[in-house]
DNA sequence: TTACAAACCAAGCGCTTGCTTGGTATTGTC
DNA sequence: GACAATACCAAGCAAGCGCTTGGTTTGTAA
């Protein structure tokens, strides 16, 4: 195999069985799957599709899945435990509150914008093409993630950091990262992952205080 | 009719046949074309949805519409021409940059949560389900309405009001904004429209110099 | 070698999709 | 009131969709 992952969080997430094992059956199937529905849409993307990126047939797909929205499920629970797992290590790192932000900042910009970009951006567009029960599942999971940034956030309100409101600026930074995926392209030349994080910081008024 | 438009920026577009009237079968359709997009998605949504929302059978659509695409098309054409018209008419009456960046937001919040939010979500959703020839010329206008944002943002880094690059926050906004269609909603009290947009100035720190 | 489950294939069913067709009301104009 | 042009309907076609089915191959362990 050309790239073996030795991400230990990931490691450890797998052996828990909370998120599928990239080189499993299971989990090529999710990878590909998130770049389709990235690429094509959800709605798009046919299971013929979803079973010639990994070279088996149409049908075979259903015993792994017992729907196309269950991949799709899969995707999004998968993708938000992996996240949430490399958020809070980016977070406990740091001391500060400042600090603790820019660590947050910068790991959901390396989530959007690399490995996990297909995953992240499914996430935030197929959102309307899961079922409501479905949709709920992922909400709560998603809440747990929110809650890093929250108590971040509002840490750094009370030290007097912040210009707006906790919770507001979350839900700007909410939509201000996630449509970097739409324009960052780092291997482009210009900016670096760290320069897009100091940017955001100081768009924030946090660069310097 | 229950509501009469008169704003004279929709009235002078309208007469310039560049957005079609509201109440005319082309615009209902438009109108009920941007809910239905927005609500399930452009693939989701049927011809026949389309053609039950304005009370017509769905081969009928066809009379007025070549494809389906070119009524996912159209709206999003439409909405742009509309909203860079408004986008202008804000900018030109304030006077300091600042002042107009902070009518551009304004403008922007009220076309995303307001009469053409159903409209503005379509065309930062949708964007996929267009051909790419459709695409382009969709992008060509909404440089045009890029051009407004920049040149102000541009004007307030010249005086040092900016923290950041103005490409950069830029597309900041973009995202931020657009994402407030996710969350905002002014009619369950709290926000007003003019308190979320002091909010997003103070993030920027441009509420107080 | 045998036994058995997991993984997969080949074929296709039933349904929905965007769109077409041929014809009929409705509307505006002189 | 004649006559187009416009707007619409009723019916359905060809293609593609998610998913099922019955059977075959592959992997594993005694």
């Amino acid at each position: 195999m050309a790239f073996v992952n030795q991400n230990p969080i990931l490691q450890s997430l797998i052996a828990e069985q909370l998120v599928s094992d990239p080189a499993s059956a299971r989990g090529r199937l999710l990878n590909e799957a998130a770049r389709l529905f990235r690429d094509k849409g959800y709605e798009r993307t046919t299971v013929r599709d979803l079973a010639a990126a990994v070279g088996i047939q149409s049908g075979s797909l259903f015993h792994h899945f017992r729907t196309k929205e269950e991949i799709l499920k899969a995707v999004m629970v998968e993708t938000i435990r992996l996240n949430t797992a490399l958020m809070q290590a980016a977070a406990d790192q740091a001391d500060s509150a400042r600090e603790k932000l820019r660590a947050l900042i910068r790991a959901e910009l390396e989530s959007i914008n690399g490995q996990t970009g297909e995953a992240m951006a499914v996430l935030v567009y197929e959102w309307r093409s899961l079922s409501e029960s479905s949709q709920a599942e992922v909400l709560e999971l998603r809440d747990i993630y929110e809650d890093l940034w929250l108590s971040t956030l509002q840490q750094l309100s009370k030290e007097h950091q912040l210009g707006a409101d906790p919770f507001i600026t979350r839900r700007m930074l909410t939509g201000a990262l996630s449509w970097t995926v739409t324009w960052y392209r780092p291997e482009r030349g210009g900016l670096t992952l760290d320069g897009l994080t100091d940017q955001v910081m100081a768009m924030l008024g946090l660069d310097q205080c």
